[in-house]
DNA sequence: ATAAACCCTGTAGGGACTACAGAGTCAAGG
DNA sequence: CCTTGACTCTGTAGTCCCTACAGGGTTTAT
């Protein structure tokens, strides 16, 4: 599939596929005599991987050495896991610290939806001094 | 406290403080005699806030309206219901993408861990990965 | 055959920072 | 005191991550 059609099917903007290609992030692709990017289901996955990622946070950085994982260039098993596991440490952070925001956000609207306002505290519950 | 120590304590770039304030994402601190800003603890908190958020896929507006719902700009306890009730839905889908993405992690550290093998079995994994 | 709808490259713009230049402030040591 | 160095102020310019043209070639459909 072309550059267009890989855009609509990931819902990536067409103008950053081709960003994405330059800064080495995703592979140059195969090109039609003509010079079209040929793209195929390998690409689809990995922009998609890509598009996820930036959503939740990851830097291109993060991205590109989570994606070392999988194109492992001479890197080494033992190298991947320790990757591996500096990532899930981080999103398992990420999923507690939401997992409190999430709790204070019921508690503000199940609060809210009731009678007058308590003062909710958001940045109390959630931002005293840590980590 | 000023705007280096603040930085400092929270680990952000004192720039950036300077410009949070620009645009209205962190209120103006009080001044000294001769001009410094002069920050405290509820600076200090919401800051780090702010820089979490980021972290966690937050967009600047994001956090704005989040950060209403501390500030209480008049606003009626209805209109704080239904941003909350926004928030929640897209905490909780980060939340769902996080823990697919630890899931993935997890079975890579498990299906990786060890020795030196040429074929790990986490790129498919890995590229399972989907919405 | 010719418009519409794509694709190509390069470049310029915008949002969110980040760094720098030139000037003022402050605490400490000589 | 005076100086020196670390810090702050402002404004502006640069970077990173996209995103949107402009000017051209290619494919597709009528």
């Amino acid at each position: 599939m072309k550059r267009g059609q890989l855009a609509k099917r990931t819902g990536c903007n067409a103008e950053t596929i081709r960003y994405y290609e330059k800064i080495d992030l995703m592979p140059e692709p195969l090109r039609s005599a003509s010079g079209y990017r040929q793209y195929d289901e390998t690409h689809e996955q990995r922009l998609r991987f890509v598009m996820r990622g930036r959503e939740l946070g990851f830097t291109i950085e993060d991205l590109k050495s989570l994606l070392s994982l999988v194109d492992r260039n001479a890197v080494s098993c033992g190298e991947v896991e320790k990757l591996a596991k500096v990532h899930l440490r981080s999103v398992r952070e990420k999923i507690d610290d939401l997992k409190q925001m999430e709790s204070v956000l019921r508690d503000t609207v199940r609060s809210c939806s009731g009678k007058d306002v308590p003062e909710c505290a958001l940045i109390d519950t959630l931002f005293g001094v840590r980590r």
